[in-house]
DNA sequence: CGTATCTATTGACAAACGTCAATTGAACTG
DNA sequence: CAGTTCAATTGACGTTTGTCAATAGATACG
């Protein structure tokens, strides 16, 4: 996915007067794009997006079991959007016996809302 | 996408003790949800996030005969990424003569970073 | 041990995505 | 008008995504 970041020098100016002002190159690295849409790309889906509302807002670690009667869809498929955020690093699990329990690692969000502001 | 965010009431609890605090409810609205996620998403790409990096550091309109030799995508590639952009809300564009003028809409990306805040 | 419960994984499928080459559409230039 | 240039659209393609039903793992309880 997108080794195609790679700066490249201005193109000739067309035949004309220039279309705009001078190039503006990036100010986020390749590496930092990447990684920033990645966060970005795991909160781009709504249950998910919900999800991560519901654990910072909670600030503790919440339950699956409290988590999947607040979707309309199957367990399984709340399993796979939690994985999602968990490979994106915006949140950790942990299990306790039967249960297992979900909380906001603020870092990878704090770093995309840095990025925002 | 999506119809699976309405809010169910908590399940039984299981036969034991109880796994956790009680449910807790998400904050944002699905509507709100829905809205963000789509902005998230738009961001979830590294080419369209450095894009939308590019159009914030500089504070004006960026033709897009400078944007696209800085990425190694073709153009059509570079116009589809800016059309997503666009449907999202994110940027916005301009057409002087020959030329397409492309500027950041701030207020999409300031609602996703007061939600992030 | 056997059964029940909670979560994760697998397999399947349709839809969406990212990409390119080729074409179209607009608008300037001679 | 004919040719040129910039940007958007179209069509095609392999890949990824979101979803479910079914299964597997792990742990608790009798």
């Amino acid at each position: 996915m997108s080794s195609a970041l790679t700066l490249s020098p201005k193109q000739k100016s067309p035949n004309g007067q220039p279309c705009c002002e001078p190039v503006v190159y990036p100010d986020v690295e390749r590496a930092e794009a990447e990684r920033m849409a990645a966060i970005a790309k795991a909160l781009g889906d709504p249950i998910r997006l919900t999800l991560v509302d519901v654990l910072r807002k909670h600030a503790g670690k919440v339950c699956v079991c409290e988590l999947v009667p607040l979707f309309d869809v199957s367990q399984s498929t709340l399993s796979h959007h939690l994985k999602k955020l968990r490979d994106a690093g915006i949140v950790d699990s942990e299990r306790q016996g039967l249960w297992a329990y979900y909380y906001v690692n603020p870092e990878e969000l704090d770093e995309l809302s840095a990025w925002l502001s």
